[in-house]
DNA sequence: CGAGCATGAGAAAACGTTTTCTGAAACGAT
DNA sequence: ATCGTTTCAGAAAACGTTTTCTCATGCTCG
């Protein structure tokens, strides 16, 4: 029924490594080469990638774990991470935690079972008691968090200085009384609320920071308390997209506009942000640059097992909307 | 250095096969089945993924081939279906065509090579002169798009039918001048023009339907020149999300506010349109219903690989928003 | 002109499993 | 008690490739 090499090899008058010679582009004999391919065509052969795997011993595959397959962010780093593993003729294995530290452990397990060459991992914002996850037996590069116990190659959003330049954004705007609100759960949440601080205090002012759970419900019904509760800020900084979007929900039910009552500010850039009130002012992640350099860093590691754990921070790039006097965004050299 | 499955044999004093059996469920001595359990955890054993794969004939794979993953409808049946996979001990393969024939027709042919158990496809806009893909020797089911030439498997969205109600549901917020915008390569564009037509037919309107590219900015300035030109409507149907999003850019361009100036009405519900004007009302796809629906058909396909065609088409709902008397939504039967 | 060497193609081994085959032991039926 | 049947575990084959090994051919160079 299925076609094998040996289908191919018999009907070109070859032996089958001949065919695999061929398939592989070494060279053979040009007639031969020609007999193969005629034999190829005519029986419509596809080599089987797992006895390829099997006998080849690589499997010229990557692990993409990503945390959460919603979040616009990581499907554009998806999508630049395939891009460039198909131009160096590797495929993608694209796996979605959920946020869910379980699924992630077992996914890491399944790529050992795949013996994939390596794996680029979004971890999960909490992290079970051992946050550190046992040493992998493939190159591991994270991506977008980081892990506070382990040292892994990682390629990061320099958090902590592109909180400073929306806070200095802001501040430019004539906002004084900015309210932060930080996930407290993964790295990123972490260093963002940290540039904040640093940067309200630069500027002289309070740093009212306001740690949020990741459930949306609750998250809208704190920000409907502190912007009922007296002093009420004059902006709000977002260090996520979901609680943005908690911010949204509760500016609505509040009857406050963007950016007349409240300005708003935040991470990742989607296409929607234009049309809400006169626009949000948010930081663009170089989602290219960091599929690229994960990517670099994988391939480099395989050559080089046992250097030493790099960390790669990228800038981002303010787009800054919502401004009564619109401004040109301030790009950062890449 | 790799620890394979004689490695644990010879730990536990059995032969490979009792590890095999083991590992698969089967019954063995109870005292073997311990001592199997103990070698797999003391030498950290994974079988290889490859090798079961290609000895046992069976992948346990589906691909999942989508045309844009950006799209956060493909995102939400990606993880439905990866999901149900995972609850039949399946994997996903899940590739990304960004509407691109050729990448589609590469990833046909990967799934080949990976001897899937069957794919999930939703086709490309535009086809090849050769609409018809080769019959593939998987089981493939069709989704969201159904493909004009070829008699497949198929779960989609009743197009007709959801157009017709987003129409009579503008018609009751009191638009009559209402202009559908509709992508002309899809079939659901196709379909929901169609249905678009015959509502407004039926309500004695004029029915304003204009074919628009795919490209943003082709689109956009189209909409722009039918906004500016004589008896603007009062409302606009886009029948996509990037189409959806020209309008908007559109409107902003022209200072025009939903739905205070013109009402906008789409497909595909996405969690920041309740915050553009006072909302948008949509079509809401029942993603969780559609990746069960073609994973059960794609299973069932298996045993009745000769049973004619099946085309499964399912009701949406409508989410109303944007009215100024908000009404609640209409529920549909799934 | 012959020895050594590169080239290239077929034969056969190897990759790590699962599955079939084989034989021994245990059990039930006559 | 004997024979047949079932159960269970080990030996060995098989899955479809790639790669190593082997050998023949033709070539270069001394």
């Amino acid at each position: 029924m299925a076609v094998g090499i040996k289908d191919v090899a018999r009907i070109a008058q070859v032996s089958p490594a001949t065919v695999s010679r061929v398939l592989s582009g070494r060279s053979v004999d040009p007639a031969m080469h020609e007999r193969v391919l005629a034999a190829v065509k005519s029986t419509g052969y596809r080599p089987n990638l797992a006895a390829r795997r099997l006998r080849s011993q690589h499997t010229n595959t990557i692990g993409l774990i990503v945390a959460d397959i919603r979040n616009p962010f990581f499907t554009a780093v998806s999508r630049a991470i395939e891009s460039l593993a198909a131009a160096r003729g590797m495929r993608v294995i694209l796996c979605n935690t959920d946020e869910d530290p379980a699924k992630e452990a077992a996914y890491l397990e399944l790529m050992h079972e795949e013996r994939v060459t390596g794996v680029i991992l979004a971890p999960c914002r909490q992290h079970p008691h051992k946050s550190a996850l046992p040493a992998p037996d493939y190159p591991l590069i994270l991506i977008d968090r980081s892990l506070p116990g382990s040292a892994l190659d990682s390629v990061l959003l320099d958090n902590d200085a592109m909180a400073e330049q929306l806070v200095r954004h802001l501040h430019e705007q004539g906002h004084r009384r900015i309210t932060g609100l930080f996930g407290s759960a993964s790295s990123t949440g972490i260093e963002r609320r940290a540039g904040f601080e640093r940067a309200m205090l630069d500027l002289g002012l309070d740093a009212e920071a306001i740690a949020v759970p990741h459930d949306t419900a609750t998250a809208q019904r704190m920000v409907v308390e502190r912007l009922t509760a007296p002093d009420r800020p004059d902006a709000i900084l977002a260090s996520n997209g979901v609680l943005l979007l908690s911010v949204l929900g509760a500016l609505r039910d509040l009857g406050l506009s963007v950016p007349g009552d409240i300005a708003l500010a935040g991470f990742d850039n989607n296409d929607w942000m234009e049309f809400v009130g006169t626009g949000l002012s948010v930081i663009e992640q170089p989602v290219e640059e960091i599929g690229r350099t994960a990517m670099t860093m994988l391939l480099d590691r395989l050559d080089h097992a046992e250097a030493p754990a790099r960390k790669v921070v990228l800038a981002g790039r303010l787009i800054a909307r919502g401004s009564s006097a619109p401004r040109t965004p301030t790009p950062t050299p890449a």
